[in-house]
RNA sequence: GCGGGUGUGCCGGAGCGGUCAAACGGGACAGGCUUAGGACCUGUUAGCUUAGUGCUUACCUAGGUUCGAAUCCUAGCACCCGCACCA
């Protein structure tokens, strides 16, 4: 087959459409709209690689799906052209980033180009330049008016190879999202914050709304938002302010037995007496040393401040420590900590011998068989012991089987009035065991509390169990009183096979304490050591104490966004310093502020600094001597309201249109990944709340559906990267097999939102199909369709529309695929037009080139959608196909047998239909004439057709 | 620890109650076409078996629901991803 040249056809559409312009929309009211947006790149000087091209496919066929289908459809492109890159490069070079910049930015659009992606070209938006630039400026001055711009000192992330500040949503797992081999450093700093958590509660709820959002973006900012409802509880501190704290845990309030304060909390220095402001300062000095990487896996440290707490709920004074692990800005910067039920306070009470006390206790409640509780009987309460007895010199523990209560336990027994539990403990052993020399004694776990029928003693027990270790010195044992233990048995049993051993839960339980080491109980339970709340479940408590002591509240973890940079490729903060007025914003008519072209590239420190041209300004407020801010704005400012900027890109006036806005927004159909879930994708939601509130927008949400592609990795499975050398280029990849082909090889590779590798191998599969429907158009023959093709045409206009509109483009290419397999040699115009149709959104170039050979003057990419007529699918012909499939395998099997032999073959129709018989003869091969038949009786003499089955064709051999 | 997700043939990956030994692609193998072919066409690709069939074992594992399960439920295992000292 003569090779086909791509990269001219590609040319020629791609010259055409740009020509023609016929990408640009207007508003046009007469028409739905649909906006299709993509993530707009940073212009890295890298440029496009494979994975690129596949993201900015996805939503080309979109955009192209739904522009046939008759929507008014914006799809536009810009670029994030503000950032660290370009002005290291700078740095590097001695240029000016904006150079570099505005270079990497023609390279990408040379290469979009080349992907035959039918952006509307006429709206791109790039966000160094200063009429984009400015409004950001604006949105900053219309925050800064309702108080939700605003500066303040804080401990901030540095970068050390950023030189800047970092947004919380910038530093994952300790590094910088940019140096991921770099830990971030916490300085404090004056900064410039925007007030997200002003709307941390409507971007939580707003979630549940957002159906065509994936469920795990929305639980990733959930997780980030990190809602939770509370109580807020004032604790008396030093006999006189009430300190607040806040907890979801009310219910062990009664178990409090220390605070502790964040070692960042602005007050701390009010809590820390004369006595331990050494200590306290030689705790503050050691975490900070410490680095990121080591307070990830860091133990629970702190200092005593010398001040003291008094619990509300019991009137007790506990001692306030400082502690690494309480977070300065969450809640109140300080806990109440209840060490008998929060882990980390467990930890914490253990290592400096803070006392523990336990409130809920867990309740083994017995609702089933024979212990029962019983409903008709009385409760009775009684304290009780476990003991664990362990062997002198084995790994053995003694247990008992009671064989008429089919119970398997450690030993068990009740505390006789006046005793203690440890006298009951080791008077129950010899009881019941005979052995009494023993080595240790000591207590395990919490108090448990067990609730159920004693058969043997015909009572509904309540028994309030502790437990004890007891270790055996020897083997030394005394008589026994047959009544003690004539219900059970006692056994040594391997230490590793005691758990399977126990059949009562809350003997498995002890036992598993005991085993696994002693930890904070936090389950479910019952309260204990509470006054008048003893008995009550701890749920249930929650509410019941938070009230009683505290207000209900509700916390968040989101935290407002740091936007300074220290760093000159960024959008200039407009605010003026001024000795007398302090920080004075600079008037709307003023800006742009912007970015100094003649600048110096020489350090890494910010050339802004040290542009006098630049900071040298009068106070708009007073007209004095006025210093302008040299720190710009993270970048993801721009990247929260550019979508708003496509709809009316080069308005002068204002930011955008209200009604050009109204008429394009929100975004239908958004496509980006993942790596956003928890920064832009959450600025945007903001910024979108914001400018609601200020009257410019009149929805909520800035993107209706949600979509993240999947990466595209080497030919191993491996990501991409220079190092390893296995990046894919656009331009490689379309000189080999033509973009068209690259485009469905992509798209096919199964669902678009799972990792692909690329390979050329599947990449040949894809071009083998564009070849073959190439070809097929130079040999087809226009006329009339059989009621077959029309069948297959319209089942495969149904579910291509389908699969297209739920983004499974790979069930799509499919259904393509299958009718093309199924396409005859004669065909009706109208039916080759709309394969031509749906093949033109995956592959745009051949599809108009297509379009054009079947005598077309204009673009398949404007023709409308084809449309299906469901009375022309007929299931029948699929039956028939797979008919046709099983004779051929039939036949082949019998020319196994009969081989080199002449060979005629006659088929039977009863299920075929008449031209099937050429269709079995094409694939059978030569050698074998294939005839159908009418007239069974006639050809089948031996009458052996009459055995098939019905419902299977008929073929016999002569 | 919390949260999201995934487990299917040699590989990628459809299927999400019967029409499933399981689409489609890739690979491998066989045959045809041809001077030749890495190009194209046809077929095979769990095992056994038959002249068009039938059977067995199969969709991570173990149970369950059902006349019937790759598909639904329960438990477990494995892997991937995100967040994580958030009180």
């Amino acid at each position: 087959m003569e090779r086909i040249n791509f990269a001219k056809i590609e040319k020629k559409w791609q010259d055409r459409w740009e020509k023609e312009k016929i990408f640009e929309v207007k508003e046009d009211p007469k028409k739905k709209k649909y906006y299709v947006l993509e993530m707009y790149p940073y212009p890295s000087g890298e440029g496009l690689h494979i994975g690129h091209a596949f993201n900015y496919t996805i939503g080309d066929i979109y955009a192209r799906f739904k522009r046939m289908q008759g929507f008014n459809v914006l799809y536009p492109m810009g670029y994030d052209s503000f950032g660290l890159p370009a002005e290291n490069a700078a740095i590097k070079n001695k240029s000016h980033p904006k150079k570099f910049t505005e270079d990497a930015i023609k390279n990408y659009i040379k290469q979009q180009r080349n992907l035959g992606l039918s952006y509307d070209w006429s709206r791109k938006v790039e966000c160094h330049r200063p009429d984009f630039y400015r409004w950001d400026q604006w949105i900053f001055l219309q925050m800064f008016k309702k108080g939700l711009a605003y500066k303040k000192s804080a401990p901030v992330n540095w970068c050390r190879k950023c030189n800047t500040v970092l947004a919380n949503e910038q530093v994952k797992d300790g590094k910088c999202y940019l140096h991921e081999d770099t830990e971030v450093e916490v300085k404090h700093l004056e900064q410039w914050f925007l007030r997200t958590t002003k709307y941390a509660d409507e971007l939580y709820e707003g979630l549940d709304k957002m159906k065509d959002w994936p469920e795990d973006i929305k639980a990733m900012q959930r997780n980030w938002i990190g809602k939770s409802h509370g109580y807020e509880i004032g604790f008396e501190i030093n006999g006189s302010k009430k300190w607040p704290i806040f907890t979801t845990r009310p219910d062990t309030l009664f178990g409090v037995t220390f605070m502790v304060v964040s070692a960042q909390h602005p007050r701390l220095h009010e809590l820390v007496t004369k006595e331990q402001k050494k200590g306290v300062d030689a705790f503050l000095k050691k975490i900070k040393s410490t680095s990121q990487k080591d307070i990830d896996e860091l133990e629970k440290e702190g200092a005593f401040t010398g001040s003291y707490a008094v619990n509300p709920a019991t009137g007790e004074k506990v001692p306030i420590w400082v502690g690494n692990f309480v977070v300065a800005d969450y809640g109140c910067g300080m806990v109440m900590a209840v060490p008998a039920h929060d882990q980390r306070d467990f930890e914490f009470a253990k290592k400096y011998g803070i006392p523990i006390k336990q409130v809920v206790a867990p309740l083994f409640k017995t609702t089933e068989g024979k212990d029962a509780v019983r409903k008709d009987i009385l409760d009775d309460v009684r304290s009780s012991i476990f003991a664990i007895v362990k062997h002198w010199s084995e790994d053995k523990y003694l247990c008992l089987d009671w064989k008429n209560f089919n119970w398997k336990s450690l030993i068990i027994g009740e505390v006789d009035t006046g005793e203690k539990f440890e006298e009951a403990a080791v008077r129950e052993v010899r009881e019941e065991t005979g052995y009494s020399d023993i080595k240790s004694i000591r207590e395990i776990g919490f108090e448990n509390h067990g609730h159920y029928y004693a058969e043997h003693k015909k009572v509904n027990r309540y028994a309030k169990f502790r437990t004890f270790l007891i270790e055996l010195k020897s083997g030394k044992r005394e008589d026994t009183r047959e009544e003690d233990t004539k219900n059970h048995e006692a056994l040594w049993v391997d230490g590793n096979k005691v758990s399977h051993f126990l059949n009562l839960p809350n003997n498995k339980y002890v036992w598993e304490i005991y085993k696994t080491g002693e930890r904070a109980f936090i389950d479910e339970g019952i309260l204990i050591n509470s006054g008048k709340f003893d008995g009550m479940n701890n749920r249930k408590a929650i509410d019941e104490i938070g009230k009683k002591f505290g207000k209900k509240v509700v916390n968040f973890k989101l935290r407002d966004w740091l936007i300074s940079r220290q760093r000159f490729w960024g959008t200039p903060i407009p605010m003026v310093y001024c000795d007398k007025c302090g920080a004075v914003p600079v008037p709307e008519k003023d800006l742009p502020v912007v970015l100094p072209d003649d600048v110096k590239f020489t350090s890494e420190r910010n050339p802004l600094i040290g542009d006098e041209k630049f900071v040298e300004t009068k106070c708009p407020k007073c007209g004095g001597v006025g210093r302008r801010e040299t720190d710009t704005m993270d970048t993801f400012v721009n990247s929260s309201w550019y979508f708003l900027r496509y709809c009316d890109p080069h308005n002068e006036k204002e930011i955008f249109d209200k009604k050009k806005v109204k008429s394009w927004m929100p975004v239908d159909l958004y496509i980006g990944g993942r790596e956003h879930a928890t920064g832009h994708l959450i600025y945007s939601r903001f910024y979108t709340k914001f400018l609601r509130d200020i009257g410019l927008l009149g929805f909520d949400e800035p993107a209706v559906r949600l979509f993240n592609q999947g990466m595209v990795q080497g030919p191993g499975g491996e990501k991409m990267s220079k190092s390893k050398g296995n990046v894919v280029l656009p331009e490689t990849v379309s000189e080999k097999y033509g973009i068209d082909s690259a485009r469905i090889f992509l798209v096919s590779l199964g669902g678009l939102d799972k990792v692909r590798d690329w390979s050329d191998k599947g990449a040949e599969g894809s071009l083998r199909l564009v070849e073959r429907i190439m070809n097929y158009f130079d040999n087809v023959k226009i006329g009339k369709s059989s009621a077959k093709t029309q069948h297959k045409v319209n089942k495969a206009i149904r579910d291509v529309t389908l699969d297209i509109e739920t983004m499974r483009y790979n069930m799509a290419v499919i259904k393509l695929r299958e009718l093309f397999e199924g396409l005859e040699s004669e065909i009706a115009r109208k039916d080759l037009e709309s394969f031509v149709k749906l093949l033109a959104v995956f592959a745009p170039h051949v599809g108009e080139e297509l379009w054009e050979k079947l005598g077309n003057k204009n673009f398949v990419s404007l023709a409308s959608w084809p449309s299906w007529d469901e009375k022309k699918i007929n299931e029948e012909f699929d039956k028939i196909d797979a008919a046709v499939e099983k004779t051929v395998g039939d036949i082949l099997n019998i020319l196994k047998i009969v081989k080199g032999e002449k060979v005629y073959v006659y088929v039977l129709p009863n299920e075929l239909k008449n031209y099937s018989a050429s269709e079995i003869s094409r694939r059978v091969g030569k050698g074998v004439f294939v005839f159908a038949v009418n007239d069974k009786a006639k050809y089948d003499p031996q009458g052996k057709a009459g055995k098939v089955k019905p419902g299977r064709p008929g073929i016999f051999v002569e």
